[in-house]
DNA sequence: AAGGTGATGGCACTCAGTACCCTTGATTAT
DNA sequence: ATAATCAAGGGTACTGAGTGCCATCACCTT
């Protein structure tokens, strides 16, 4: 039924276009109740993206199981990974429905709101797991936003090209970039050596050549500032 | 008229709920014609966000114009605080809309819209001016995420706070954590201590207590490894 | 057989948004 | 001064999405 719904639906708004098409096209077409239509489907635009409440329940369930000493952001990099195996599935229908979505102003709307649950999904598990760290709201807000950049990055690269490629090789490295980026990095010393005093590393940056004398100062400096 | 329009739907909007106003409650509280509405605003959901259009400008007009030698970077965060400012000028008005976003789903996806406007005009403003860069289009968009996300996150705490304290200082601090997030960094160092062979610079980690004779062991090291 | 239950269809309604046309008032050309 | 023009607003009627309510039907229980 849902399915019918669906196919009849995509059916139309690739014909004729998505605003072209009444919800009694789509049903007279499936061969049901225009009433029952809403039953399946909050609004028109949610016909365009019927796996994703599912998807999204598959993340969260994903990122509740996952091991409480692991790395937070290899997990929520992990978590975008499912997203993308739902879209790699079936990529003629990524494809059609990302070629929608370009086009039909509402439509992309629609997606933002898709994404943005996603995201706090994210955003939610990090500043969970992430906790006691100084900063550790804004850190999952960034982190979050910038794994879902790199996993739509990829994506629609790859949705652009029609489906071709390798879209998984893709998101690794995109999702790479951004592990990379926010590789726990204690301190990124303008010119000389810094202590972070919240943190419990210390970092020391020294040019090559520097006389040793001068490193084991900053060192004891910072070593003993705690 | 615009702004007369703006103030009674604010007023029904806070009185008596966003889906519970009519447009006709609303023009007829302001004393114009149903249609005008619509001739100063596209949808209902606009009258709750009358100044972005211009801010959109404004910053796209700011980028545009800002040099091209600068760090691209460093002018998308100034950019984002141009949006700040915009919200900074009406404390009241801004909290009063962030709490009606907060409540109505509809005005929350209006709102990812209008965010993702900004984002799509910092991320083709590093597209542009990081070209070159490998990965160059990568970067814009996952940057460019990121800058928006420490921008609201900042923004929305004071927000929550009802307006109080220094929106400018916390949105400060937020884009100077993204901006030494991607700041170029000579190495990702991993656990210990690594020397990038390629750089003029070592960088040593050490764990706070860590035995000084071990540090200078270790510094030694890597300096004379060269 | 009687009654309950869940899925579906049909009908009527509200309201956002649009197309089309009218009014008004100010400005300008002749 | 009068006519032409044009911009700004108003009015009316329409389409179509989304909702509430009720009828229907199939299936299942007892």
């Amino acid at each position: 039924m849902r399915d019918s719904l669906v196919r009849a639906a995509f059916r139309l708004f690739l014909d004729r276009g998505f605003e072209q098409t009444t919800i009694d096209d789509i049903v007279s077409l499936a061969g049901v109740g225009r009433r029952s239509f809403f039953r399946y489907f909050p609004s028109k635009e949610d016909v365009v993206f019927p796996d994703h409440d599912g998807c999204l329940a598959e993340m969260t369930a994903f990122l509740r199981d996952s091991p409480a000493d692991g790395d937070p952001v290899a997990q929520v990099c992990d978590a975008a990974r499912l997203v993308l195996r739902m879209y790699a599935a079936d990529p003629l229908f990524s494809v059609q429905r990302y070629r929608l979505t370009r086009e039909v102003p509402g439509l992309r709307a629609h997606e933002l709101s898709v994404v943005w649950r996603y995201e706090r999904a994210l955003a939610g598990h990090l500043r969970e797991r992430g906790a006691g760290r100084a900063d550790g709201a804004l850190r999952a807000d960034v982190v979050a936003a910038a794994v879902v950049a790199a996993h739509n990055h990829a994506l629609r690269t790859w949705l652009r090209a029609g489906g071709e490629g390798d879209v998984q090789a893709a998101v690794d490295e995109a999702l790479g970039y951004v592990a990379r980026s926010f590789a726990p990095r204690q301190h990124d010393a303008g010119t000389d050596g810094v202590v972070d005093a919240d943190e419990e590393v210390v970092v020391l940056l020294a040019r090559r050549g520097t006389p040793l004398w001068r490193v084991v100062r900053d060192v004891e400096g910072a070593l003993g500032e705690r």
